[in-house]
RNA sequence: GCCGGAGUGGCGAAAUGGCAGACGCACGGGACUUAAAAUCCCGAGGAGCCAACGCUCCGUGAGGGUUCAAAUCCCUCCUCCGGCACCA
């Protein structure tokens, strides 16, 4: 008898074996096979199991892939800038890169005892100067196309953590790291043009095939394009035009008024002379709403006239000019032309403030007069339009267009809701911006030769305002690289997600010196073949790695122009929670953590991974119980206790059908386990794999050594990417050398499996009646034969009048 | 409001046009045990009929449709989750 399955006894040994062998070393100077990557993480320090599920999918699949032979790069790395560590170096008292470096060790050691192998020759930390400096090379470069800019305008600032974010960084108005409602700040900024590339981000996803269709719909919301006018209605008094944006041209000459947002620049000339007294009190207020207060009124329309009149470039009509609360000054020109009849807001506001209603567009049932109880915003007949008066919109849009550019009214535009990517941080623990402000040349890149501007060590953290690299005199203070004379550095770092936008590129060989990566390789080894990930990602990281990736394209340093070929996003998860009673992503303040150190001391890394594979499929949320724990560790003390069945079994010929029956089982697990991980269904592979137990259970006693032995080390090698550790062991323990990464993968016998038996079911009418048991291969006339016999009783006076055979599958009679 | 995704036993789920509920959890019964745990074996969607072997009907959020055949495809609706949201 072997001792009881102690997996505190067998796991170390076999982690250590893994990381002396080094299994998961590639050499990248060779020509690629697979390119596979995780997500890099920021080293937040502890993981709990909800963490796992992404490595541990990965290593199973990373696992079946060397199994196979595969030549595969499977690194790991750091995400190592960001406000957790500063805001920790503040609460600490240490430096953010102590705290970072610890964090790091504490992740590795995890990795380890979860029996995940990483090529961590391979590793990056992206808060090394040798990895962020190629951030600033790559900066210049943007710079020198204008692709960097330095750029004044409404941004959104964070007071808790202090510091501007990024559009896509804000979540309901609020700061996508705390919470904090974000503020409206008028700043100069260092911005990334990719609105310069929302044509090609769009269009590229139309080119992923395997990317989830929520994350490519997700990053077409986004980017958000409208086609439309540009229309220059002339105000009176006011030499300049003013400019609106419609996706509606067809709606022209039902535009009764034109709307300003508060903050048009045009809004201040109607102060002095706009009717309403409280006129300058009402646009000032709109102007100090932050964005979370503009939405907590609900939608409630809001508008004073300025006074003032436009006109109409299509028909000369003079329109009233109003300032509006649901105009924004950041989409379009600030300033749109309103048509109640055809828009719902617009419809609402003339409504209240008693503006005409003109219908110009006829729906479905309705004439040039129909009164409208609310607006119309569908396509229709144009009406009330003089000569363009009977044309449907889907020809009066692109007509109108025409006109528009014939006249010199405006021009067709494109209009996108991203904005351009605002990278400056307010804070220490990130890539400095590598750039020198000069009182005679203004700003100054540092060039390439200088990089990287280091970040200084004489910082003293604390709770006070600004960032603190402002307050390092060695830093703040420097020279001109142009004249030379005294200037100020740049204070502000840039966001951390310009890091991980370029990371998986640097992996092929990151020990490179003179270059953000190695060309040569790169050109072989991208894209990246799998790209795992959760799906929180969907639009920040995911968009922005897709723009430096293209830049780089355009640089002609990467092949292609999209970095991940497949995109798998796994799914939360989720446990109850003991504050909020509900499921809930596992965090510490919801006191709902489950830390794996407990759970592999008991019962091992092996089972946490089988039961993190098991829970469901991979890319939906799942809840974790402690009793499904459970049953994934009974699945491998079953397997463990087979060892001494084995020996039982010694040179003994075994019955000739229970021989056949448990060769068929083990063969259907191979297949079924090869085509589950094919699509990434780990779940179903493992309830395979829990099948073939119980048949090689059942086929113990009578079955042949040779059939029984086949079945186990089939066994133990298919589940070696799911439990590596008991899979090895007991492989070890059966007599075989070396490791089962290097015993090959399994392949199954097609021609014992389509020679087997199959079921056929019979249907009467569309109700199953009977099941058969016939040869495979069997044609549609046999077939018929025997499903008439086996469902004799209800044919009996009855006229067939139709047979359909699925050949193996089953066949239907139809009677009357 | 718009756009996506989902809804199947007590629970996690499987089956993507062809035998609904594989596999597992929890549960019930039995074996082993002084006992318990562990382990092993058996049972199980619901309703009804039968002494029994078995048989019948119903059943994948609701309703309709296509089909010999629908969890799966189509239409209408409901609920939940996620994303965007005064985007002109």
């Amino acid at each position: 008898m072997a001792e009881p399955y102690d997996p505190q006894q067998i796991e170390p040994r076999w982690q250590e074996f893994w990381a002396r062998e080094r299994f998961a070393a590639a050499d990248t100077a060779k020509a690629k096979d697979l390119y596979m990557l995780m997500m890099f993480p920021y080293p937040s320090g502890d993981l709990h199991v909800g963490h796992g599920r992404n490595y541990i999918l990965g290593d199973c699949l990373f696992r079946m892939f060397l199994m196979q032979g595969r030549k595969v790069l499977n690194p790991m790395g750091w995400d190592a800038f960001g406000l957790p560590a500063e805001n920790a170096a503040i609460k600490r008292n240490i430096h953010p890169r102590e705290w970072t470096i610890a964090n790091i060790g504490r992740m590795k050691d995890q990795f380890r005892r979860w029996g995940i192998v990483y090529d961590w020759d391979k590793e990056i930390t992206s808060c090394e100067p040798e990895y962020y400096r190629w951030n600033q090379w790559l900066f210049n470069r943007m710079l020198e196309k204008g692709l960097a800019y330095r750029g004044k305008s409404p941004v959104n600032w964070c007071p808790s953590c202090r510091t501007v974010l990024a559009n896509e960084q804000v979540v309901a108005g609020g700061c996508e790291r705390c919470g904090t409602p974000v503020e409206q700040r008028e700043l100069e900024q260092w911005f990334l043009r990719i609105t310069s590339y929302a044509d090609r981000l769009l269009e590229g996803l139309d080119r992923l095939p395997d990317w989830p269709e929520k994350v490519k719909v997700m990053q077409r919301n986004w980017i958000g394009r409208s086609e439309g006018c540009d229309l220059r209605f002339v105000v009176e008094g006011v030499k300049e035009p003013l400019t609106v944006f419609t996706t509606r041209v067809d709606t022209i000459c039902g535009a009764t008024f034109v709307a300003l947002a508060p903050e048009h620049p045009l809004v201040g000339r109607f102060r002095a002379t706009a009717p309403d007294p409280d006129f300058g009190e009402f646009v000032d207020r709109l102007r100090n709403q932050t964005r979370l207060q503009r939405e907590s009124e609900g939608g409630e329309k809001e508008g004073r006239f300025t006074g003032a009149h436009a006109v109409n470039p299509f028909n000369g009509e003079r329109v009233p000019i109003w300032v509006a609360n649901f105009v924004l000054m950041e989409y379009g020109t600030g300033a749109i032309m309103s048509v109640p009849a055809h828009d719902e807001r617009d419809f609402a506001f003339a409504t209240k403030y008693s503006l005409p209603i003109r219908l110009v567009i006829a729906g479905p049932g309705m004439g040039p007069d129909t009164v409208l109880a609310e607006a119309y915003t569908g396509l229709g007949k144009v009406v009330n339009s003089g000569p363009f008066s009977g044309l449907p919109s889907e020809e009066a849009i692109p007509r109108m267009g025409v006109h528009v550019e014939q006249h010199g009214f405006g021009t067709r535009k494109v209009r996108y809701r991203l904005r351009d990517w605002l990278i400056s941080r307010q804070r220490y623990w990130g890539t400095p911006i590598p750039v020198v402000y000069c009182e005679s040349d203004g700003i100054v890149p540092v060039p390439d030769d200088r990089l990287p501007v280091l970040l200084p060590t004489d910082i003293a953290f604390g709770n006070v305002d600004g960032n603190p690299l402002e307050r390092s005199p060695s830093f703040v203070k420097t020279t001109c690289p142009k004249c030379g004379k005294a200037a100020r550095r740049e204070t502000d770092t840039m966001d951390t997600f310009v890091d991980s936008s370029w990371y998986y590129a640097r992996f092929i060989n990151p020990h490179i010196h003179d270059a953000m990566f190695d060309r040569e390789r790169v050109r072989g080894w991208m894209p990246v073949d799998l790209y795992i990930g959760g799906v929180e990602h969907a639009i920040l990281h995911l968009m922005y790695a897709r723009f430096l990736y293209k830049v780089l394209s355009d640089f002609g340093m990467v092949p292609g122009d999209e970095p991940f070929s497949v995109l798998f996003n796994q799914g939360m998860i989720v446990s109850k929670s003991s504050i909020t009673g509900r499921l809930e992503k596992m965090s510490k303040s919801k006191g709902n953590v489950v830390a794996p150190d407990a759970l592999i001391a008991r019962y091992g890394a092996d089972t946490e991974r089988v039961y993190t594979l098991f829970m469901g499929p991979p890319e939906k949320e799942a809840e974790w119980t402690d009793e499904g724990v459970l049953g994934a560790h009974r699945f491998l003390q079953r397997v463990w206790a087979f060892q001494d069945a084995m020996g039982g079994a010694k040179a003994r010929a075994g019955d000739a059908a229970a021989n056949e029956r448990l060769r068929i089982a083990t063969h259907r697990a191979i297949k079924r386990v090869n085509d589950d991980l094919a699509r990434y269904h780990p779940n179903t592979a493992i309830a395979a794999m829990m099948e073939l137990v119980n048949s090689i259970s059942e086929a113990q006693k009578d079955a042949s050594e040779g059939v029984l032995r086949e079945a186990y080390e089939t066994l133990l090698r298919l589940l070696h990417p799911f439990a590596p550790h008991i899979s090895e062991e007991l492989w070890l323990r059966t007599g075989h050398e070396g490791s089962l990464l290097r015993a090959g993968w399994p392949t199954y016998d097609a021609e014992l499996l389509s020679r087997q038996r199959v079921t056929l079911a019979v249907q009467v009418n569309g109700k199953l009646r009977a099941t058969i048991e016939v040869d495979p291969g069997l044609d549609a006339e046999a077939a018929s034969a025997v499903a008439r016999e086996a469902a004799a009783r209800w044919l009996e006076g009855k006229e067939l009048v139709k047979v359909v055979h699925v050949p193996d599958r089953m066949v239907s009679l139809v009677v009357r």
